[in-house]
DNA sequence: GCGTCGCTAGGACAAATGTCCTAATCTCGC
DNA sequence: GCGAGATTAGGACATTTGTCCTAGCGACGC
């Protein structure tokens, strides 16, 4: 196994560590741990913790960047793409109810400790946040299409939080139903 | 200055020491040096981190309850009471947007570090649902109340994050607005 | 006045943390 | 087969952590 092999494992565990435990709680022997390797072969490949964490959140939106590209390419009505993002929830729900949202939980974690790479982390919000705007522009909302994206992502974190403070599966689906049905009403309005 | 009230001085320094920079971020020596205190004293008061996390929980839900108890007693109308919890994010916009919502950053650290004391501090968010939930019977809601007060703390709880991860005032004004209007068409249906 | 006991100060302790160094090992072009 | 550079192992280091002990202070009943 080569070098960037390696890198890429312990970028691979500490993702999932900051995750499951946090950024803080989770330390180089951690990490070091779960790659099977020693602290000192870790050094080599990161200086400090911080460098880590940018290496993490790098990772993140590479990922982030691909999965809506993704959605984009399939084609499909907006709507739909956005109900792609909705369903988030339900693909991950395991997860959000052990762990919360990975993108939500580490900024909240990263401005308690005044992090300087909350700016970094809160990016992946961003892309998720400029994507949903263009749907909702395709949508044929010009307007308040930001707001509306603002409005799923702020939802999304909503039932994240809760679901993961009760361990409550049922409440995931009914809100994303409910989310649904509020976006069916957007597309095609009442008014 | 008696015993008690130095109990007290600690369980507020830690109370608002966890809420800035979370509660495993904050050290024995932190919540000493806020309350200006050795670290001896200290133990005199509280055996171990837990205890003190006990405490502030605990201290935490007698004012969420004697803030509902306020706005139920002060009358009104049902829907009224709601938008006072809804206003919370207005009221408390500064410090939401610099270190998120109490309640839902705690359980979210708590949940990660698999801390026995999540039960407890979800048990703030159930006073806040139950509480909700009356008012929503009190609407003539009394097949759905529970799942609308869930509705309305999941959607406080992702503004909290997004408004904590954006630093963006104005978007808490926004969906603060949105939900007291979809508030005002769930009293007056229009179906 | 004195002794009791609630309260406080200061430091000891092992364990864990992030950081850093050095020496050994591996890989691969030549 | 050899030597240079990339990679790894293992441990040293100071600091901080939660926890705990002991000695002293202060108020207050008698």
């Amino acid at each position: 196994m080569t070098g960037k092999a390696t890198r890429d494992q312990i970028v691979d565990a500490a993702d999932d560590l900051f995750y499951r435990q946090g950024y803080e709680a989770t330390s180089f022997a951690d990490i070091a741990g779960a790659v099977r390797i020693s602290r000192g072969n870790f050094y080599y490949h990161f200086k400090t913790k911080d460098e880590i964490l940018d290496a993490v959140i790098a990772r993140r939106m590479a990922s982030t960047r691909e999965m809506l590209d993704q959605w984009e390419q399939d084609g499909g009505h907006p709507a739909g793409r956005i109900r792609c993002f909705i369903r988030i929830l339900i693909a991950n729900k395991t997860q959000i109810m052990l762990h919360g949202c990975p993108v939500g939980t580490l900024c909240a974690e990263l401005a308690k400790l005044e992090h300087a790479a909350l700016g970094k982390a809160s990016e992946i919000f961003t892309l998720f946040r400029d994507w949903l705007r263009r749907q909702f522009e395709a949508l044929g909302r010009k307007a308040d299409a930001d707001a509306l994206a603002m409005h799923v992502l702020a939802r999304s974190q909503g039932v994240s939080t809760l679901a993961n403070a009760f361990h409550d599966e049922s409440f995931i689906r009914h809100e994303v139903d409910e989310l649904c049905t509020w976006l069916d009403g957007l597309a095609s309005p009442a008014s």
